[in-house]
DNA sequence: TTATTAATCACTGATATTGGTGAAATATCT
DNA sequence: AGATATTTCACCAATATCAGTGATTAATAA
């Protein structure tokens, strides 16, 4: 039987507005990547619980597991809506997070 | 004495690849709309503490925060090097953690 | 359908975040 | 400079995340 497929879940990936639009949005990376959660957890430096939560939209996931995701598959993200050359920006008297 | 603009306290925000780069972008939307740290973090329904932290790039900040900061101010972001069109996106069976 | 692989869930213990308050530190204005 | 406004930080208790393991469910292949 021919897979159907459904208009609805097609969701719209060229905004990423929740946790749950990022989540799909790298899981179609990954996959389009043929990676396994495992592996790519394991590239990305995060467990495969917390990756598998990333993907399926938990908001609780914090953002350095996000960006280590992120960074890890070579997706980027811009931002619209914004004048990105003026910037008030606070002196970076900061702690090393990263 | 005019303000000293230097060239290095300018970053680039059109690419947000880290928890820094993205409090670096909400503060700058913020300040934009001449809102207070108080007043925007009671708009987004978080505390001033938390959108404190999300600004200064804490990654151990959560997506659930810091997406109701983005919907609240307005910013959004769009991927890029990804084929948004194609999605093998699994079905929704999943909490509304919203 | 059965076998195999992959993803999700439940559980644990250690550690960390959250919001609130109040104080210290910065920045802004007159 | 001095006064005011804004932001950051330390501290607290409550709650939640994280990674890891093993079991359960789902998806894929034969």
């Amino acid at each position: 039987m021919a897979k159907q497929v459904v208009q609805s879940e097609l969701p719209d990936l060229s905004a990423i507005d929740s946790a749950i639009s990022l989540g799909q949005l790298i899981r179609a990376k990954r996959t389009e990547l043929k990676m396994k959660l495992v592996d790519c957890a394991a590239l990305c430096g995060i467990g495969v619980n917390t990756l598998s939560r990333i993907e399926k939209g938990n908001c609780n996931c914090t953002l350095g597991a996000t960006f280590s995701v992120l960074k890890g598959l070579g997706i980027k993200l811009n931002p619209t809506g914004i004048s990105t050359t003026d910037t008030n920006t606070q002196k970076n008297n900061a702690t090393p997070w990263v």
